[in-house]
DNA sequence: CATTGCTTTTTTGAATGCATAATTTGTTAT
DNA sequence: ATAACAAATTATGCATTCAAAAAAGCAATG
């Protein structure tokens, strides 16, 4: 991974088709049209298909020879597996955050989750996930590893498509925000192990709460 | 991830550079010469730029704007995170494979496991560590998490080129024989707990005892 | 002798072109 | 009307070409 931070063609082109993945206006299992997608960004077909190839190994299409690239579909199974490696990960992010973490990454997530708290009480479940989303991954970063940064990202970002259609139940969103509570405790706490523990169990029961069915393809 | 088998040209251009990358032929640090590993392959520029990209992504080369691609080079920092989450993946796989692994595996990784202890006893460094490797990717592969398998795969391919420097040192290498042995009766007993445990110990001795010092380029 | 500024060469990024494979369309026979 | 086949169209993979950027070479100046 160790994405180089560039305004290349074909990386800008990646991402507009990662949005159109992402937002339905590419369909999961239909073909990418090369040609029409050209004539949309205003770019020759060799930098879009360059994009595909980093796309393809992204796991958001699928090469199939002499046939181009398919958007590839998000099975139950993938969402599955996808969400147990994320869970790991996350756990390892806050065993070393809680040794890691800086004192302005601290008080950033705290805001965060502020924030977060007061979209639950207003009942924003959109924006309330969004946070959500932001405290995730800002405590992937205070885990100060760039490979674990780099993989959960990734990971992340195959599954977007996917992540806000869960509704979260009425009875799994104050568990969800005890949990969120109990983080920034041990994260003040600099308790890693702690740290790791509610994580884990976080991502766990946000699966077990999920249902798959709604958001496989 | 989920990379699709296909013997695509770009495909195969990558796999060239990569062996090259880790046999040493290409240097870390230096520049990607386009135009001659053209030649040198008999193909034109637009497979191997492809290729380029995709290795970029899985962190081989790095990516200049208008600079083109260098090889990238594996600090003692880099190398050490991606241990840490490669540790963090396997004692997932040890948890999940303890459930999942089915009986042709376990009889492939007891086979593999028996070889390994030859070439142990036989002091031929080498084969050994092949084997071990081998049982490692197993043991992922008993998981059946696809995407575990494919991130597994990738952070091995990075350090494929420090791999086999770092030499055993004598007393290490009983004691890892040792933690073998346990992870075969764990795996054995099916026990997923006690799996992950040995192997999250196991790589985590790997790191301590490697000079990370000798790898980093 | 090092340094600056200019010219030439090389390399890169992207568009175009071309041969082949796949798909669609059209036609005929049943 | 439908099935089977053939022709036409389209899409794909790769090579080639072209413009722009970077690097190398080289002379003039201090």
């Amino acid at each position: 991974m160790e994405k180089i931070k560039q305004n290349t063609l074909h990386g800008e082109v990646a991402e507009r088709i990662r949005d159109m993945i992402s937002q339905g206006a590419l369909v999961p299992g239909s073909r990418v049209p090369e040609k029409q997608l050209c004539e949309q960004f205003g770019v020759s077909r060799t930098p879009l298909r360059e994009a595909l190839k980093v796309l393809a190994y992204e796991g958001f299409v699928e090469l199939l020879p002499n046939r181009g690239a398919r958007v590839s579909k998000l099975t139950k199974a993938t969402i599955k597996n996808t969400f147990e490696v994320m869970q790991n990960l996350e756990a390892l992010s806050g065993k070393l955050a809680g040794d890691r973490v800086t004192d302005s990454e601290l008080k950033n997530i705290e805001s965060l989750h502020y924030q977060m708290l007061a979209h639950y009480k207003k009942g924003n479940m959109q924006e309330y996930l969004l946070l959500n989303q932001q405290i995730h991954e800002a405590i992937v970063v205070a885990s100060q590893n760039d490979v674990l940064i780099d993989v959960y990202k990734n990971l992340n970002q195959r599954v977007r498509r996917v992540r806000f259609t869960a509704e979260l139940s009425s009875d799994y969103w104050p568990k969800a925000v005890q949990e969120h509570k109990d983080m920034v405790n041990a994260l003040r706490a600099r308790d890693g192990v702690a740290l790791g523990e509610v994580l884990s169990r976080h991502l766990k029961n946000k699966v077990e709460m999920s249902n798959l069915e709604d958001m496989a393809e």
